[in-house]
DNA sequence: ATGCCTGCAAACCGTTTGCATCCAC
DNA sequence: GTGGATGCAAACGGTTTGCAGGCAT
């Protein structure tokens, strides 16, 4: 099933509407890579159709988000950024703190560590919102060489 | 060395002053256990001391920051949180998104995955910071009986 | 026709900043 | 005495909300 099928479904489910707007940030959601801000979002829908308003923006990517169809991650800069979660293994976030450089890791490489969490502790790991802080190989560098 | 004295160090360092509302920040972090809101600080340097500002109390975070001695999170609610950055050894915090209970794991659970991840990708997990959401033991059980 | 959705604008809220005054050094 | 630190209040910026009108169903 699409990512737009899905959307209507459970738009459907709810007794909700498919609108033109909701259509449109759907859609730039896919053009993105990686994680965007409402802003950024807003900037590429506004340049289609300069009728959509940010508010609206805002009002899909939460209703997207309650549907799962996209993850957020608060940035250091106070502003949240969104991606949209394609149908492809759940994944890790490596959020840099320095930089804002997001990257994606299959959860793999935590599972066994994962699974002894959940063992020891019976607490179950929800792998589809895990974000590492952290710093990116560029940041590393920067830091070292530069003193900010 | 003491938290106080290592503050004072660095402060010193840079040709700035301890004042009482600096060490009043500071002691209050002391007795906060886990992470704390600048709202929840400043309530209970309030309380103390009711002529300190806010701002103030934001401008000392900043610094404990900067000199390392608190780490910051980036709440989902918008809100950072802030917790004395102690010598024992870093741990992980299970944040049960159901109930919000906090479980405290020694990052050795998961230092394998951290190595390959940063083998991999260059990418340093800051071990400080590490929050992991999901359901407790608890939750978990009273997921599979109710419908929420 | 119904009531969900929208754009607009104003409110919100955590955080930051400018400035005159104060005080640790 | 001097320059960093503070309190106050206003600004800031991302996000949310109230409302009257619009449109998908």
């Amino acid at each position: 099933m699409s990512c737009e099928e899905t959307f209507i479904r459970h738009l459907r489910d709810r007794g909700f509407r498919l609108t033109p707007q909701r259509e449109l940030v759907l859609s730039v959601l896919h053009q993105m890579e990686g994680f965007a801000s409402a802003e950024e979002i807003y900037e590429r829908v506004h340049q289609i159709s300069a009728a959509v308003d940010i508010s609206t923006v805002y009002r899909t990517l939460d209703l997207l988000q309650e549907f799962q169809l996209v993850a957020c991650v608060e940035g250091n800069d106070g502003q949240r950024r969104y991606d949209l979660v394609t149908d492809h293994a759940p994944h890790i976030h490596l959020v840099c703190t320095r930089c804002g450089e997001v990257i994606g890791v299959a959860t793999d490489i935590l599972a066994a560590g994962l699974a002894q969490i959940q063992e020891q502790y019976g607490f179950a790991v929800d792998r589809t919102q895990l974000h590492l802080p952290g710093l990116c190989a560029r940041c590393r560098a920067d830091a070292g060489a530069v003193h900010e």
